[in-house]
DNA sequence: CAGTTCAGCAAGCAGTC
DNA sequence: ATGACGACTGCTTGCTGAACTG
């Protein structure tokens, strides 16, 4: 028998009067004098109608009798399953307990205090159960692999609240309660009284049984259910930071070691018209075709294209892994992002969240932390750390500071912090920079927003940076609430919600059930609210209405574990603000303010960085965006002379590609990159070109680093083409 | 030699952690 | 100055100048 014929609406809106949207969205990407019937969604009566050329049995055998015999012979299908689908590695569960026990007793002894053993007990138990075993050990092998090729790694996420997760090095972040202990003699000393908010804030001692010089200070106190819920309850990932000059390959190699391309993919995403692309379509459109709107009409004709599919893209780290044995396509088609075959990655047709109960995902992130780190790790060779600083800190065998041996309590570090202090440790004057605070260039510390709250807060510890790292991220965690609060009277810096966890751990201490209390921490840190049962629930165990009230405003809330993890490393990188700042400004300007600044600006000095900087401030908000970057970076660039830091032009035989150099005493040399309009690949092969021959002339350095007229000039314009003759004399002599 | 394609650069936007 | 979550990756677009093509 013959095929079944099957009418169809080309439907591509519900309702007529949607028409109008779809007639914006052709003409938005280029699409305009194709004809189209009117494809809204046709009742049955309409499609009959629109059949009624046929005999009346043939139309209603292709409108009606043939879809119909169609869909009843297709099963009920889920397109995503929701069980979920562990990887398996032969010998993964051996691996991560063995690696387990052995770091711990090699820190805390054998037999483990019992806090210790319990708690591995616990962990392991539900890691392994719930299947994690292979994720926690493959992370283990990518820090492994980051450190060969020379970098650190930063930790992040929830999973910092796994014990194990520390011994196993996925993070720094070590969750126990504060505690001293000996990694010699195994000595330990808990306060897990709340007494101390954190190990780093420990006073540093020697080890009163054995007496190593200076016990190991650890312990942030987090609840390992944050991570992975009380009864595997909750699918987590695991996340890491890497530098971004390593990302990619590590993300390679964890395809590798996951069972090749076939089992380990990027996570999509779906990419689609969202606010200023919907109301730049309507804009253009009425233009064009000559139509004055309203702006109420406006708005609505934009609203209704929001959400419409553009393109498809890359997740930014997230690595989705499918067990041997198992086929991707039992979960989730695959393509490749933009539909690029060239691109080198293939990802998942569904975005993460739409299976992230059926996959594990590895989130191997970029971060600038680990590169910054790097770079000044690396600068250490040549500038090494002075002596009055060595003490306590520890050293590679090449002479480079070990810069996870930063303490984590250098009371000048803290300092900067608070406004005043943090100043005077700079060696600034009053009134020189906003707040007299030293936080600008610390990562997450130093926007107007993070400053006016320490200086609301004056933290003076570890722990207070922790809870102002929670407070500080997240829509209405500080403003519209816990400032509020603090502002009131009715709570303290130390009594406010300031991560998740509390949320959690505060609701079982007043009684609540633990699943329920695991259950609103969830809730509340994904801005959901509570829900009528969950308030009934926090009202009947007595919770106070302010802390109702402070959970329902919540939009996003870090856990406990991230917060300490990005303070760990931010105080790092403030180490060497404080104590070798050229090293750092250095840092800084190479990796964070890559794009903003401008060599010809920052050679002329202070009176035209603030002349610029007024001249932006003056705009407003009518700044641009790359303006508003700039007027960030300059600040910065503005503390750094302020502090003695002079900046060098770009010259065409001494200056890197991207990196600012270090030219002597507090001198910085700019980098070929910091010309605007003079890219990475023109600034590489310049160097390149030099490496290989010194450039004779103007047009040997054109030829052989294949600039255009542009960088030329650019060059030209910056100085750099000074002393070097225009022709080539070689060629001339030919 | 005009027209087309391509690479590099920057900006705008979206999505995600 | 306001009020403010911060930081990251990647896709598309527009522009420029140079290389390629017929
Ligand atoms: N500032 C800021 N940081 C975020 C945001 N979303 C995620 N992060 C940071 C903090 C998170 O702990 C970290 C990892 O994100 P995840 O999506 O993996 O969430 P997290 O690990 O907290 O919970 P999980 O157990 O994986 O569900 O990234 C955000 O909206 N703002
Ligand atoms: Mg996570
Ligand atoms: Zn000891």
């Amino acid at each position: 028998p013959g095929k079944a014929v099957v009418a169809t609406g080309d439907v591509h809106f519900l309702d007529p009067h949607e028409e109008i949207l779809r007639t914006i969205l052709k003409h938005g990407i280029g699409w305009r004098e194709a004809f189209e019937g009117p494809c809204y969604f046709r009742t049955t009566e309409e499609m009959l109608q629109e059949f009624r050329f046929l005999p009346p049995e043939v139309a209603r055998q292709i409108v009606i009798e043939n879809p119909n015999r169609i869909a009843e012979r297709i099963e009920k299908v889920q397109p995503v399953p929701n069980k979920l689908f562990a990887p398996k590695l032969e010998g993964a569960e051996e691996q991560v307990r063995e690696m387990t026990w052995r770091r711990a007793k090699e820190i805390y002894g054998d037999p483990l205090p019992e806090l210790v053993q319990k708690r591995i007990e616990k962990e392991l138990n539900a890691i392994i159960g719930n299947g994690y075993a292979v994720v926690y050990y493959i992370s283990h092998l990518l820090v492994k692999k980051s450190h060969e090729l020379g970098y650190l790694v930063g930790s992040r996420g929830s999973v910092g609240s796994s014990f194990v997760a520390w011994c196993m090095g996925i993070t720094e972040v070590n969750a126990l309660p504060p505690h001293y202990v000996c990694p010699d003699c195994h000595y330990v000393e808990w306060f897990a009284d709340g007494s101390v908010g954190s190990g780093y804030d420990l006073p540093d001692k020697p080890c009163p049984r054995c007496g190593r010089e200076q016990l190991m200070k650890e312990g942030q106190d987090i609840p390992f259910e944050t991570f992975m819920g009380f009864k595997g309850d909750k699918v987590p990932d695991i996340d890491l930071n890497f530098s971004g000059e390593v990302q990619a390959k590590v993300q390679q190699y964890s395809i590798e070691l996951l069972g090749g391309p076939s089992q380990v993919f990027k996570a999509g995403t779906v990419g689609t018209i969202a606010e200023k692309t919907a109301y730049g379509m309507v804009r253009t459109w009425a233009e064009e075709t000559g139509r004055r709107l309203r702006e109420a009409e406006v708005d609505r004709l934009a609203r209704g294209l929001t959400g419409v599919k553009r393109t498809t893209g890359q997740h930014p780290g997230g690595m989705v892994v499918v067990p041997v044995g198992v086929e991707v396509e039992e979960v989730t088609p695959v393509q490749y992002p933009a539909d690029d075959k060239e691109s080198g990655w293939r990802t998942t047709h569904f975005d993460y969240h739409s299976f992230e109960n059926a996959l594990l995902k590895l989130d191997i992130l970029g971060h600038d932390d680990p590169t910054m780190l790097r770079m000044l790790q690396d600068l250490t060779a040549e500038h090494p750390v002075p002596e009055h600083l060595r003490k306590g800190l520890r050293f590679l065998p090449d002479g480079r500071l070990d810069v996870t041996s930063i303490p984590m309590n250098d009371e000048k570090v803290l300092a900067l912090f608070r406004p005043g202090e943090g100043a005077r440790v700079l060696g600034l004057k009053e009134g020189q920079v906003e707040y007299d605070l030293g936080s600008i260039a610390i990562p997450e510390m130093g926007t107007g927003f993070v400053r006016r709250m320490l200086c609301e807060t004056m933290p003076r510890t570890f722990s207070d940076l922790v809870r102002i790292s929670g407070l500080s991220h997240g829509t209405d965690v500080w403003t519209n609430n816990a400032q509020e609060l603090i502002r009131k009277g009715i709570c303290t810096l130390q009594t406010v919600i300031p991560t998740r966890d509390d949320i959690m751990l505060r609701l079982m201490y007043w009684g609540i059930e633990p699943a329920m209390a695991f259950k609103i921490m969830e809730s509340v840190r994904k801005g959901k609210g509570l829900t009528p049962e969950m308030e009934e629930t926090m009202r009947a165990a007595g919770v106070p209405d302010w802390y109702i009230w402070s959970c329902k405003q919540i939009k996003y809330m870090f856990p406990k574990a991230h917060a300490a993890a990005y303070v760990l490393s931010a105080l790092r990188i403030a180490w060497f603000k404080v104590y070798m700042p050229t090293l750092f400004y250095a840092a800084y300007f190479t990796v964070r303010a890559a794009g903003a600044l401008d060599a010809d600006l920052l050679v002329k000095g202070e009176a035209a960085v603030r002349a610029y900087m007024e001249q932006i401030k003056q705009k407003g908000k009518d700044a641009s965006p790359k303006e508003k970057e700039a007027l960030v970076e300059y600040e910065v660039v503005l503390e750094a002379l302020l502090r003695g830091i002079r900046f060098l032009p770009v010259d065409l035989w001494r200056s890197d590609a991207v990196r600012y150099t270090i030219e002597g005493e507090k001198t910085l040399r700019c980098p070929f990159i910091s010309l605007p309009g003079l890219g990475e690949a023109a600034a590489r092969a310049i160097v390149q070109a030099r490496e290989e021959a010194p450039f004779q002339s103007v047009e040997d350095l054109r030829n052989r680093a294949r600039l255009n007229k542009t960088v030329m000039e650019l060059l030209q314009a910056h100085g750099c083409l000074k002393g070097l003759p225009e022709g080539n004399q070689l060629s001339f002599a030919l």
